[in-house]
DNA sequence: ATAATAATAGGAATTATTACTGTTTATTTT
DNA sequence: AAAATAAACAGTAATAATTCCTATTATTAT
């Protein structure tokens, strides 16, 4: 993959913040440093660096969303402020059951929880 | 919520079968019963029937998907076949951590398994 | 420095889904 | 049983997220 000052400037936007940002939201931090890049190139790179295991997409119901810590982790995702939290909860217990119970051979848990986040009491 | 002939066929439909149809899977098999229903219907219908708790929407990357199953369960999702099945694996207990660990009222926890099932080997 | 080609901007196309509108139909009231 | 009410409908237009296309630009190997 050759290098892109576009794809840098993409890649810096998604380490700098803990949002789960969506395409669009990346796009428009993107255009206040370089003012004239497109949508697609957007897209376009984040495949690239998802599939280049980079960065990882996670689907929040129908948008997808990107997040710069590929480690194995899972989400908290609250229903009224709609902030996504890291967090893991032992994945690797799942993993094992199901690879074993089911004879499936297991690349990826993808947990997430929905509920209500402490701030809102 | 009135009773309406289309809603009951694509109840019955999304009950005949354990494949988590997409709307549009859904859509072709009732034209076979109803040859000018149209897509939106299928949609307003499948809207009003998860919302009534009557099925249950899971994504499927950007795709809604549907299942008659609505007791707490998760999917395993074959990367080579596109198969998905429903497997249960205590998310009680994750559930309960979740709840104390980090002060978060769950609703759902969404458990998707990705990987390679055992007709591929 | 030049040639080869990966990446780009800008816009068109596609896909999944929702919204709109005039008509039909199930239910309620007379 | 007929008339009135409003939910649901078919058909179509609109929207949102994402991918594709093409002529141009930028990076890298020679």
């Amino acid at each position: 993959m050759r290098y892109s000052h576009q794809r840098e400037t993409i890649r810096e936007i998604i380490s700098s913040t803990n949002i789960h940002p969506t395409a669009d939201w990346i796009f428009q931090q993107a255009k206040h440093k370089i003012p004239n890049i497109s949508l697609g190139t957007v897209y376009r790179n984040l495949r690239q660096l998802a599939a280049d295991g980079a960065i990882r997409t996670i689907y929040d119901g129908s948008v997808a969303r990107y997040d710069w810590n590929i480690e194995p982790h899972d989400h908290l995702k609250c229903r009224i402020c709609g902030d996504i939290v890291d967090i893991h909860v032992l994945s690797d217990d799942i993993h094992n059951k199901v690879q074993k119970q089911y004879k499936f051979e297991v690349d990826v848990v993808d947990i997430n929880i929905i509920g209500t986040c402490k701030k809102h009491k």
